[in-house]
DNA sequence: AATGAATGAGATTTCATTCAT
DNA sequence: GATGAATGAAATCTCATTCAT
């Protein structure tokens, strides 16, 4: 019925291999069924060992949880800031190549599950919480925010208040991370909608707004903070 | 803006007000901990009655979630629609009344916390999945995309494809609300920033967009669909 | 067959009696089978009880062990305080009194069960060991040593080390006791002979000594310490 | 004193040393910790092995257990069997010998500590009671009592109950040595006597009594049995 | 022979749910 | 109805034992 249908579950030695298994194991089920209603064992069997063998590898389930942020997560802003430190030419292009960047790489990969799972247990794991933060939320959002300055000191971009401007622009690609995970792996009719072009509009629409000639808003008087 | 704390003689508990308590305080902690790191005798102590009383209201703990969910959207949309249908002036400001309506009424209060609890349990509950499509997510993107439409329509709006577009402008303030419910209510430092001005920057930039000049375009063409 | 062959295992509800059963049969478990032996659930079971209810009284097996030592104990010492503060006559009566009481409500009875106990587990539960040597060691002791002072001082006692000869005193005791809860419970042949008569015959000895005519012992000269 | 430190040049692991190794490191935890308390692994790294080799040498902890307590009981008793048949003097000086060798020898040496894990798991392993009890206790059992019915038919000792005298004779012998596996090794205050002393004026005390002048006791009419 | 990665039965503990009071 | 003591299925984690290397 299945690969391993005849063969003997005979007992295999990966101890390199093993610890990349777990944590992609653990990824997958924390994302899909959360972090407390995901039993070990189901980790264990998914990831092709034993209940033992899991604890051989981390000492509790809180532990491989962290594991799995953490592997998923090292060196991978560094590389979105040496992008931002090189890039020559128009802000809004830099920063339209570092949105779709993170969809491609984080968002619509296994590795932008986790946010649900941050989203979902923070509250329950400060010390996770605090590593996240350091590691992820804080570097990130300064890339971001970064970029946002050059644009507007360049002259590109209208002034704005950069800490929040950034949230307003990632806030989409979290969003359909989030979806993907959630209702996007439901059997829902009616939401059939493209996450991609999702991402592509709302660039569009950041970058140059709906309207068709600029408004002069009087609510919020935006500036540079 | 104290809940019962001046009419009621608080003498003894009254029964028609027990589902009630029991579903806020069910809402309160589900928000918190997530729905399987919650005790049912934690509910029933901070709705003030034992554990026995939980179950004579609901039958179980998934029941539970289920009239939460349900008890907190019954007519939420119908309000929105009347609106929508009534409003005369500029659709820009339609939109943005919309938006920060639903901030106010939805976002940034206890029943915001729903969509938390929605995303991390839709895929262990296909029936409340279901539910939330109908009731919830359907109506209110009709009412988002038919304002959209109106705007488009009459030439205020550049051409977009709605259901993408009206996804760009929800995220951020499901995202906000996402944020209130969880790293927000972490203590730590360097995370203190206003939600309600990202709201007001979110409706800013998707009204006007970045940029001081508007750009031509060219990867995304993007006609209403 | 037995008592509760027919009637159905019912529920029942004894909340003031059961800390006392659980105790009882924690007690009777752990110096039959030892500690760490003896799982949890038999203790319940032999106690009429699911184990869930076990750790509705007691959060932990830990906890249940200093349970068991504290309530065996509490108030046992200060009643040999009254008869050695009220005695009057001979202090080899007095000392025989004590010894033959000792013997009679704890040795041989379920309480004398927790030296052995002890003798197995203090080195794994230091604060156990500190709350024994306090609440049970150290008083008993003090109340022999005040004992044999008063032979010591009224003549009628040959001078001493009174810690060592107190040690001295007890040991056969103790000895029995453990022996009744070790070997004197496995059925084996040629071990038939009497705790009660050794206690016996050691009041003699330690009384009289062996020797038909005192010896002068060189080596160890004995002086009151 | 040292057990191989010159001779060895420690070069490889030699394979005849293992079992003793084993043992050894077998003693001391079993001792220390209790039997089930003691994992394998402990064992077999404090012997400087792997768990596997030790596997290899004893099929399961239940038989390591058993030869533990085998081994260090091979030929103890036969030594002094030699020495009660060849003795001639007083009979008060065989007995004081006796006790200080066994005291020397085995109660303040390593295989003092069997006594304390028999006294734990006799009931646990029925087949080890029956091994210890015709090893161990029946021969020098007979051995004292042999040296008892010296000294009472030389008359040199008042008459006794062979069996319930030796066992006070013991008594002592055998508490001081459970003493400094148990409670002695802890570190508690208050505890600080010489067991060595205390066996001394045991010695003492059973030869002479505690009277400075021998009473005529009318409860315990003891006879030679 | 020696190793230590792998296993899985079994131990402790939790908690949704039931039911006697 | 209301309570909370009682239950037991199920979860996490341990560790004696096995076996591929």
């Amino acid at each position: 019925m299945s690969k391993t249908s005849s063969a003997a579950p005979t007992r295999q030695r990966r101890k390199e291999a093993r610890p990349q298994e777990l944590l992609d194991a653990a990824l997958a089920l924390f994302v899909e069924k959360g972090f407390a209603a995901t039993r070990s064992d189901e980790v264990a069997v998914r990831a092709g060992v034993s209940k033992g063998t899991l604890y051989l590898y981390y000492p509790s389930k809180e532990e491989l949880l962290k594991a799995v942020i953490q592997q998923n997560y090292s060196g991978l802003i560094a590389e979105g800031a040496g992008i931002v430190d090189n890039f020559e030419g128009p802000t809004a292009e830099l920063l339209a190549m570092l949105m779709r960047m993170w969809w491609t790489r984080v968002g619509s990969s296994p590795a932008g599950g986790i946010h649900k799972i941050m989203m979902a247990e923070v509250r329950n794991f400060p010390e996770i919480a605090q590593f996240y933060r350091d590691e992820v939320i804080q570097p990130s959002s300064e890339l971001l925010i970064r970029t946002l300055r050059r644009g507007v000191e360049r002259g590109e971009f209208r002034p704005l208040p950069y800490e929040e401007a950034m949230h307003a622009l990632i806030a989409p690609l979290i969003f359909m991370s989030l979806h993907k995970n959630s209702f996007g792996a439901c059997p829902l009719e009616g939401m059939d909608f493209d996450p991609d072009r999702v991402i592509e509009v709302h660039i569009e629409l950041m970058l140059n707004g709906l309207l068709t000639k600029p408004a002069i808003t009087a609510k919020t008087t935006t500036k540079a903070s």
